[in-house]
DNA sequence: ATACGCTTGTGATATAAATCACGGCCGGCG
DNA sequence: CGCCGGCCGTGATTTATATCACAAGCGTAT
């Protein structure tokens, strides 16, 4: 049974780790759920929980976590507040992140403003784009920059993550200046399949793919 | 290695056809390729060109392609314009769908209008909100409903897809309507686990998923 | 005509991922 | 203090997915 989990593409092939990524790009979604039992003061909570909460198996949620260590205690569960942070910890979320933002027309203006990047620790610090009549004006709190300065900004504010809001025909060129720069993981909402070097991570967001999906099953239901 | 596509869920095991759908997520993938190739002039292109503007192997497309017929011919590849109208047709993507949005704050707002959608065939026909402030008012060129009215608007405008723009906390509570109003595709923006019955499918775009799997990557990067 | 280079379609094979199933520990209870 | 219900951690197994590799067909060139 297929599981919520972002696409992420990389260069040819290549894992850093061991670890398989499909385990990497499922560890956020337990941090999500704990955080839910923590909401709900819940102190311990089994594998089946989580699983139940997700929709997947109690056994891969402890081979998951059998990757990184031992966190529960048999009879009892997971602590939840330790569980919780020690994923957070694995996957460097307890600490925040620079991201740049390329492309300030009507997506990259809703990408700026929307709430949900903040409290997870990722700060959108610059905003970049190609048209010169948009340069030095300011979208959220900050000024629009040329391309040109990709590389210097990068460097100087610590951006780790450049994020992708430009058209589909620019969206490759724009890829291949970031990388230059040193950005190694890219938030994508172009309708592209990027090509990159195999150390640098793409997280593509589409909506249309999915809903192009879905018809399939639409066009051949029964009810 | 990891291909761009969709995150789609479903309720327990079910799938309609036994065709994987791991299968049916790349097509929309194929269309895409194809129609940059049409752009091109290309009259012809073999599963290599394929493969090589998505990063996969010309095997995969030709056994995902044969799932559902013979598009080809050997020692010249595939007519461009025909396999593209094939995919189309199998997807379903040769008619029009509607959908309607839940949820009119500022995300709602900038989905509807996205200008991606339209050119592929998908229209927002309805919007709905549970703020009463905001019901009556005007979005785009849709007057946002109350909830109430999401069976009857979904019966008579024919709407087939679901979007969800709401907050975390409501979101489950709004699919659930949605699907006692016989929606059976929902493309959910909101950061949570859907639960649905195995015939409703559910696409998935969250960004800080995607940016929280990167993070893991960027940590332990080296170089 | 026939030979050749190219590329499909697909069984067979290899790899990856998910699930099973069980030994072992935990803590509570009698 | 030993027994018991519960649940973790994980090797073994199954299932799913991707790749290989090759016979067969197409079109061109000679």
């Amino acid at each position: 049974m297929a599981i919520l989990r972002p696409s992420i593409t990389t260069g040819p092939d290549h894992n850093i780790s061991d670890v398989p990524s499909v385990v990497i790009q499922r560890l956020p979604l337990y941090v999500r759920v704990l955080a839910y039992f923590e909401g709900n003061e819940y102190e311990m909570v089994s594998s089946e929980q989580l699983a139940g909460r997700l929709q997947m198996t109690p056994a891969q949620i402890r081979k998951d976590l059998s990757y990184f260590g031992k966190f529960g205690k048999q009879g009892r569960g997971y602590n939840v507040k330790r569980l919780a942070a020690e994923l957070r910890r694995i996957l460097g979320l307890d600490r925040s992140w620079n991201a740049c933002l390329v492309g300030v027309g009507r997506l990259g203006r809703a990408i700026i403003s929307y709430p949900g990047f903040q409290p997870e620790g990722f700060r959108v610090v610059a905003a970049f784009d190609a048209d010169s009549a948009l340069i030095g004006s300011e979208v959220g709190e900050l000024k629009v920059d040329p391309l040109g300065d990709i590389p210097v900004k990068v460097r100087r504010l610590n951006i780790r993550i450049g994020i992708v809001a430009v058209p589909a025909q620019h969206a490759q060129g724009v890829i291949d200046r970031l990388v230059d720069a040193g950005i190694r993981a890219i938030l994508n909402y172009a309708p592209i399949a990027a090509q990159v070097p195999p150390n640098v991570r793409v997280a593509n967001i589409d909506p249309v793919l999915g809903l192009q999906s879905m018809t399939y099953y639409l066009k051949n239901a029964r009810g």
